[in-house]
DNA sequence: TGGTATAACATGGTATTTTATGGGATTCAA
DNA sequence: TTGAATCCCATAAAATACCATGTTATACCA
């Protein structure tokens, strides 16, 4: 049986001037308990950083390996965009990670970083970019509201 | 084998300076005894807050992450749009939760919150708000008889 | 059935812990 | 030995746990 694990709500924290942040409490406590290690890697589609549990991108790692076929030209790209990209992250006892140069700049991120939780993955992104990514995403998400039904089976 | 679980009723609470409200006991109960957690998020169609259980949204997550493809834009889009908005919130000994500001301004709660079970979900109000929200309902449903269509299989 | 004892609840207040974050010291590598 | 990364300490603010009280609901008993 699999443990819930959740990364949730949008929290906004400081970026300090060698490039620290602090990641959010809650985000710390998933990672002890399931006692692993934060990954993070360029959005392929937005300028923002993603992150997710080092378990996540084995799964993804197996997905990959057995459902295209093993010599695609379309896995090649994706593993190599994707793996060639993540590093880990481990924060340090005051909770704080050390993004680097690459991921801040791709997302533009100067003295204030915002993480943004996905269930699964979370993201980290410029203020101002992220509110108007969200503004966005609701007026996408009202206007086919349909996209929503995933969520009737939800026992 | 499914536990029941059912959030009713009508309760209006107080909410003190630093946004303190009692979670309804019956609503406490069902927590404990599934040992789970609550996860409140702004509500995407009307001026209140919406809860449910944390296992609600756990087996979103699963249910979208096998849906869609790992890359699918609908998938970022619903992510970015529930999970960061949502939140977990752990009652004390007393029973209280304490709702962030954006939560409470979203619904306009100043110092009463109104509990309104939904079945598996439940959504907070503001007392205004619920009132005129219940009535509006009741007209609704007076003028056109609804037809609860109900699939009948094995539960 | 009526009355009382008991438990549960909501809620105000206070104490303690956690968290974010700044700054400095230490280590390590180029 | 200089620059960067890591670790450790300090602090203010925020979140959380804990205690106390009046009130209501529930259980119990004559």
């Amino acid at each position: 049986m699999r443990k819930i694990f959740l990364f949730m709500d949008t929290i906004f924290n400081k970026v300090d001037a060698k490039g620290r942040v602090s990641l959010p409490a809650d985000y710390r406590a998933i990672v002890k308990e399931l006692s692993t290690e934060i990954v993070c890697y360029r959005s392929l589609t937005s300028p923002c950083i993603e992150g997710c549990l080092e378990d996540s991108l084995d799964k993804l790692a197996t997905e990959i390996e057995n459902s295209t076929d093993f010599f695609s030209e379309t896995q090649d790209n994706l593993t190599n965009l994707i793996f060639g990209d993540a590093k880990r992250f481990s924060f340090d006892s005051t909770g704080r990670i050390m993004l680097t140069e690459k991921l801040l700049k791709h997302a533009n991120i100067k003295d204030t970083a915002v993480f943004v939780g996905k269930g699964r993955k979370f993201q980290i992104w410029n203020p101002e970019n992220w509110e108007k990514e969200e503004t966005r995403i609701r007026a996408e998400v009202m206007k086919n509201r349909p996209s929503l039904k995933i969520q009737k089976d939800a026992e």
